[in-house]
Parts: C-alpha cells; structure tokens; sequence
DNA sequence: ATAAACTCCTTACGTCGTATAGAAAAACGA
DNA sequence: TCGTTTTTCTATACGACGTAAGGAGTTTAT
C-alpha cells in the first residue's frame, strides 16, 4: 500500500504488459493470486505467507516480487478477485427485496472465504469487482429513489452490518470446536467465580442470556442468522420510513 | 487467548492476588496495561510489542510474562480497560436519543483510540467494563420494549455500524496527510488511464463520487460523519417502525 | 537453616517480509 | 552475429517479532 499504485492498479484492471526483455517468466499473477486464495482459504490469511505461496507454486518467496511488489499489495489482488464471484445483483422489481438479497450474498461471499474479515481497513475501493458489488448496491439504491446522503450512509452501514454479522457468524462456527468448547466452559467457570455477582450488576445482558439459552439447539449460530436477517430488515424498514 | 482463560479473567474482573513468595513485583498489570495503552494511541497495535512495552517500564520483554501471559492476553486487557472511559448512558427520556448517544459516545471512543478498530473478533464479551458498554445498550432498548430478537439485531447492527464509520473516519483522517494525498492522486491518475470507461461502467459510484465533490470542502471527513449520523437515524427509524 | 516459590534477566529459536547480489536467459542495437 | 541491456529467479542475509528455556537472585514457609 505504501509503494507507487500504479503497477497494482494497472493489475487489477487488466494489465498491459508489453514485450518484456528477459527470461519468460514461469508463472502469472492470477496463478499466484489463486494460489494465495486458496492456502487463505484452507488456513487463514496469516498462512498466506511469500515463502507458503511460492512453495505452492514450486518456486522461491523472492521470485514472486517480479509479480507483485509486496505482500499488501497481493492482498489486494486477492481480495478484489473473490468479489468476482458475487456477480451483479439486479435492481428489478421491489428494492428491499434487492437490498435483502444483495446483502444475503455478500455475507455469503464473506462465509466462503473468512480470512476476507481478516483485512481491516475502509479504503475506498480500488480494483473493478469490489466497485461491481458497490455499483450493484447503488443502483438498487437508486432505484429506491433514496436521496445522495441516503445512499451512502445506507451503503456504510449495510456493509458494516453485513461484515459484523459475518463474523459473528465465523465464530461462532469455530466456537463449536472440542478446544474452543472447552474454553468456554472454563471461561464461563471463571468468570461465575470472579464475578458472582454478574446478575445483579447485568440484569439486561443476564436477561438477553437467558433467552437465548430458551431458545435452546443451537444458541449461537442460528441466532446469529436470525440477528442478521432482522438487522437487514430493520434498517430497510428504516429507509422506507424515511425516504421521502 | 488459546491459554487457560482463569488467570485473565480474574484479573479482569478484579484480581485475588494471594500472599506469594518470591520476590515482590516491581510493577503492576495496571501500570502495564496503561503503558501500552499509550504506545497503542501513540503508534498503533504494531507497536505494542512486548520489547516496546517492557523498554517503557525500564524493564525486559520477557518479565512482562509474569503479569500477563500472553501478548494476546494484554490487548484483551488494554480492550477492556478503555472501554472504562465510556461510562454509563442511562436510560432515561425518549429511547431514541439514548440509542444515538449510545452510539456517538461509543464512536467518540473508537476515535479517540483507533487502535480498538485493529482487533478483530466479535467474540462475546470478556471483560467488565466492555460488559457495562453493552449493558448500557440493553437498558435503553430495553426501555423502548423491543423484543429479545430484535434488542440482538439491534445490538450487533449498532456496534456493527459504529465501528464501521469509526473506521471510515480513521482513514479520513489519515488520508489527509500529504503523502497520503500524493498517493490518492497517483492512485486516481493510474485509475483514470487503466480504466479510461469507468464512469460508463459504474454510473452510479461516479454520480454519487460527483455529488460527493460537488459538496466541496472537506469531501471525506464531514461526509463520514453525517453518513454516521444518518445511518444511526435509518435503524433507528426501522425499530421505531416494526417495534410492535 | 534449608527448601520452595517466585521475579527477572540473558540467550536463543523459529517465524516473518523483504533487501541485496549474483547467475542464467531472452531481446535488442550494432 | 555478437555483445549489451533488461529481466527472472535463486541464495543468502537482516532485523523484527513472540516466547521457550535456563539460571541467578530474592523472599517466604517450614
């Protein structure tokens, strides 16, 4: 991120590549891209290393600096790819429908590869998938005849909500681990000793706790469906109500 | 966070602490917890390495194992111990203005220590004071008799979206350093020669990207906020509208 | 007094991104 | 055609990181 954009965003948006002088080289950037998606995918963003990539490809960490200038940068290169297979939410028909759907697939996209949550960070949008899943989500916005300020602040919070409740979503599928399990029933056991007074002092959390624990099955993670559903719903409710 | 949990959640929520035997400490979890909390405002999670924060203390990296025992462990702490600054939000008057203050205030905190925004994972709630932020939520929807579900949607939409425009205004604010600017203009010059059709392709991004400018001034940093503000309206506005 | 428990230091290991420098390979100018 | 230039890829190395291991010194319990 730090180094001249120009090489990256020429990448992203379908290069140019003129004769080069030297030896042919033996792979491509999208090889390396979905290499990396790959081993994300399987392990998490933090195996994405240059010496794990390369390996994968049968070749050094180093060579792969003639294909992207730095680590950051072959994040970005696979981050925009997977929002390639979002594809384009249409605008037709009724716009909340629209708006459900398009956040029901991007939290998709978020489920299938976690370690897209892994990367912080708001920057604007700078490769052609990432600004096709914006477009999309604007142009139902449109559609719905929300003023500009609308549009955005509804832009904002529909992908913080959907990235919140995606990774909300993320753990509690791990959390459903024998270790992590375990963790918890211990954490739980600890925290009833160091804190015995936790229902007087939480009454509301206590209350939202016990609840849940009503509900019964699986407490965490088809809550955290539910929650995300009626989160969607709540905000649409919301731009009804006040786009005039 | 892979360790037995006990150790750190009774130093959460108040310690035990025993006579022991060896040696008396020369300093303090507190002492600790606040010296990376001020490399963390100063220079970011990165910089809160053990080395960093021992060296603060005139002390070894490696004796601050004897406080905590874990880096992931001190960040846990340093987490909950800012949230203390957020102090309570009561309940009372129109629910509505509660939830926005609720959420300016807990924004307010994000900004204040944008390193919060680094730590990912939306696991439950560990300690006291991130306990009594949450807490504070739930009185006040409490108050407007949503139903569980919907205090659950509400909750995780609210610090979803908080956090999300914390973010958003974190980078704005970076981005108006001059070598961030330098960069913003490269990016946009590669942008225009790599994708010379982009207003074709995206209409709707350019046309609220040209809104956006059209406003003038600050174009990022007053835009996020009132995106803030308005998004905090919208769900508001949906609870108001499906609270029955 | 001796033993046990504890703090803190020094040293060291394995990991990472990537700087540097050189060998081999391809295309260019003559 | 033959250097010259440019580029790819490898090997090696550096300085960071978290933290394991081991040992010296200090305090308390027996």
């Amino acid at each position: 991120m730090r180094t001249d954009p120009a090489r990256a965003i020429a990448v992203l948006w379908g290069r140019a590549a003129g004769p080069r002088r030297g030896p042919r080289q033996a792979a491509s950037v999208e090889e390396i891209v979905a290499s990396a998606i790959g081993i994300a995918d399987a392990d998490g963003l933090d195996a994405v290393t240059m010496r794990a990539v390369g390996n994968e490809l049968g070749r050094t960490a180093m060579s792969l600096y003639t294909y992207v200038v730095s680590r950051d940068v072959l994040i970005d290169l696979m981050y925009d790819s997977v929002h390639a297979e979002l594809g384009e939410v249409r605008a037709g028909g009724d716009w909340r429908k629209a708006v459900a759907r398009w956040s029901g697939k991007l939290r998709d996209l978020y489920l299938e590869h976690p370690w897209l949550l892994e990367i912080q960070s708001a920057r604007p949008v700078l490769g052609p998938h990432e600004q096709q899943v914006l477009e999309s989500l604007l142009r139902i916005l449109a559609s719905a005849e929300l003023t500009f300020e609308d549009r955005q602040a509804a832009t904002s919070a529909l992908f913080s909500i959907v990235k919140g409740a995606a990774r909300q979503a993320v753990d509690a599928r791990a959390a459903i681990t024998k270790a992590d399990a375990e963790w918890w029933a211990a954490a739980g056991k600890a925290l009833a000793d160091a804190a015995p007074d936790f229902a007087e002092r939480f009454p509301e959390s206590t209350a939202v706790a016990a609840h849940q624990r009503r509900l019964g099955a699986q407490p965490w993670v088809t809550a955290a469906d539910q929650a995300f559903t009626r989160a969607i719903e709540l905000l649409i409710a919301g731009m009804d109500k006040l786009r005039d």
